[in-house]
DNA sequence: GACTCGTGGTG
DNA sequence: TCACCAAGAGT
């Protein structure tokens, strides 16, 4: 795990410290030496004293029984195709945003046949406002690259699935790990922070997956491949409850007694956070050319473009980049989504 | 490795 | 309010 940079004092969350109810508890009366601290209370396990890697996957797996949201893709029904479908629209995307549209897709789209069959543009238009509609554009080919290279079945192995369009490191291995239930280490931005601050003692991981941190997660990960897979999506969840990069609830981390970051102090991070602006740029123009194309059946006039900004200049530089991308097709003087 | 690519939730 | 940030991938 690259051991992180520390950022400005202002993006950290606070240390925590012990919730009100806590207090009241505290202020009854705790007479048992140590047991001041009884935020200890409040989480249901806590790993092993020896801290040792297999401790803590298995306090992990522990916790996740008790506190893992139900998730459609979670359940043992779920398809090799809805977990892939998932973790696509879960690149970037909040889960409470990708529920209602992944159980719309999987309705309308139950493999990657059906997907295949229909045209890209109505993938774009059925992504809707899930953001990186290039995303959309590359589910389909890769359900039409699923019929093609594997006879609509979704491979189960590692290279077979980075070679799909819009498959990458994390979500090769997420499927893999998910739908086939396999050993590897499954390691996106929760994962890194969690092993960042509950190992390297940092407060946040690195932007990209190295090949360190998947060695760093390897060895935390229990030899049997149902348990590492289970392991792996806890690594997940306690990154998206708990271990939250922007106000972490460590009285409720089942990590809390082995967390080298807790111990440390919560040394900060200094990682330059990049002012991104979104209204008015580029990519705001895209979005509102976008929208338009995804609302209308019809071939859309370049006028009806015009009209959604007034630089002709950024207009002209968005709407570019969108046939670029092939997610928008120009027939004369009008356009619209890729039949 | 830095940069681009949407949209909305949140503290 | 507003800056951060959310299960990354591709170039």
């Amino acid at each position: 795990m690259r051991i992180a940079r520390y950022e400005n004092a202002q993006t950290v969350a606070p240390a925590p410290s012990a919730a009100p109810v806590t207090r009241r508890r505290a202020a009854k009366g705790a007479t048992r030496a140590g047991a001041a601290d009884d935020t200890a209370r409040e989480r249901p396990t806590t790993a092993g004293a020896d801290g040792g890697a297999g401790d803590i996957a298995r306090t992990l797996m522990r916790w996740y029984d008790e506190n893992a949201r139900d998730l459609p893709w979670r359940r043992p029904d779920a398809s090799p195709w809805s977990v892939l479908v998932s973790e696509v629209m879960l690149q970037q995307t909040q889960v409470s945003r990708v529920e209602p549209a992944w159980k719309r897709w999987m309705e309308r789209w139950p493999t990657p046949a059906h997907l295949a069959a229909d045209p890209p543009g109505e993938a774009i238009r059925a992504w809707d406002r899930l953001g990186y509609p290039r995303r959309a554009l590359r589910l389909h080919a890769c359900a039409a690259a699923i019929v093609e290279r594997h006879d609509g079945v979704v491979p189960d192995d590692v290279e077979a699935l980075l070679a799909l369009p819009g498959i990458g490191i994390y979500t090769a291995r997420a499927v893999a790990a998910f739908a086939f239930r396999q050993r590897h280490p499954v390691v996106d931005t929760n994962v890194r922070r969690v092993v960042a601050r509950s190992v390297a003692g940092t407060a946040d991981g690195g932007a990209n997956t190295t090949p360190a941190d998947l060695r760093a997660v390897e060895v935390l990960l229990p030899e049997d491949h149902e348990e590492a897979a289970r392991a792996s999506i806890a690594f997940m969840e306690l990154g998206a409850l708990i271990c939250t990069s922007r106000a972490p609830r460590c009285p409720e981390c089942p990590l809390a007694d082995v967390c080298a970051w807790r111990r440390a102090g919560f040394p900060p991070s200094d990682s330059a956070k990049r002012t991104q602006q979104y209204h008015g740029t580029d990519r705001y123009v895209r979005g509102l050319l976008m929208a338009v194309l995804r609302a209308s059946d019809d071939p859309v006039p370049a006028e009806r473009l015009d009209a959604v900004w007034p630089d002709a200049d950024q207009r002209r530089r968005a709407l570019a980049g969108l046939l670029t991308d092939g997610l928008v097709n120009q027939r004369h003087d009008t356009y619209t989504l890729p039949g």
